[in-house]
DNA sequence: GTCTATGCATCGTTCGGCGATGTGTCCACC
DNA sequence: GGTGGACACATCGCCGAACGATGCATAGAC
């Protein structure tokens, strides 16, 4: 049952590219804006604060990595994460299809 | 272009159903319930607020009414509301389609 | 006389998005 | 040696949406 919006898609969005393997924040908003063909652009001042939320829930975990003298964050989904997604996923996919049943 | 969401789901929802012709405020709500099968439950605290949003920006225009002595407001799309309802619903899908690419 | 459905409105809290801003590295080019 | 742009992260502060709570009013049922 839904009060206007689905949880949050800035988390499914992000728990979406980890899925595929871990990445730091930065590759994430790439990624996104590639595998959207151009339509997601998601700002630092969005991501970041959303990947330190997941964190602390646990869906995600991260390490600090050093690369070419650059600090880098990288994050994984846990095993936690991972059901969730798949979870959140599913509500995802009941929401388009209520929305659906509503405008189409 | 999206960051992050969609713009304002509820106003679409909203839009959706005066699409079908005009109602009030309370009819609205049972209808994005039965419509949807259950899964819209949006709250009073949410709805009336949006038809005024919507009503200020020119998109639907309102009737005050009294059926058996209990005032109500009618709400109807205009001309621009029409418009608007089918290139956010456009919009709507590319975010869908965008969101696919990711998570599917 | 109380409860439930109908009907509308508004206040106040909470929370998320995101623009702006600051910090730092590496590399290319002039 | 300076500048500018990609890479990389973090945080602050504003804005606005969602919505629970609350208040007010009518109609009809029990």
């Amino acid at each position: 049952m839904w009060s206007a919006q689905p949880t949050n898609n800035v988390d499914l969005l992000l728990m979406g590219v980890l899925r595929r393997g871990p990445a730091h924040g930065y590759a994430i908003i790439t990624a996104l804006r590639e595998r959207s063909d151009g339509e997601f652009e998601l700002a630092e001042g969005t991501i970041y604060p959303a990947l330190h939320r997941l964190e602390r829930s646990g869906l995600i975990e991260s390490a600090l990595e050093s690369v070419q003298g650059r600090r880098r964050r990288t994050y994984a989904l846990t095993a936690r994460g991972r059901k969730e997604f798949a979870s959140r996923r599913r509500a995802w996919q009941g929401y388009v299809a209520s929305m659906q049943a509503v405008i189409a």
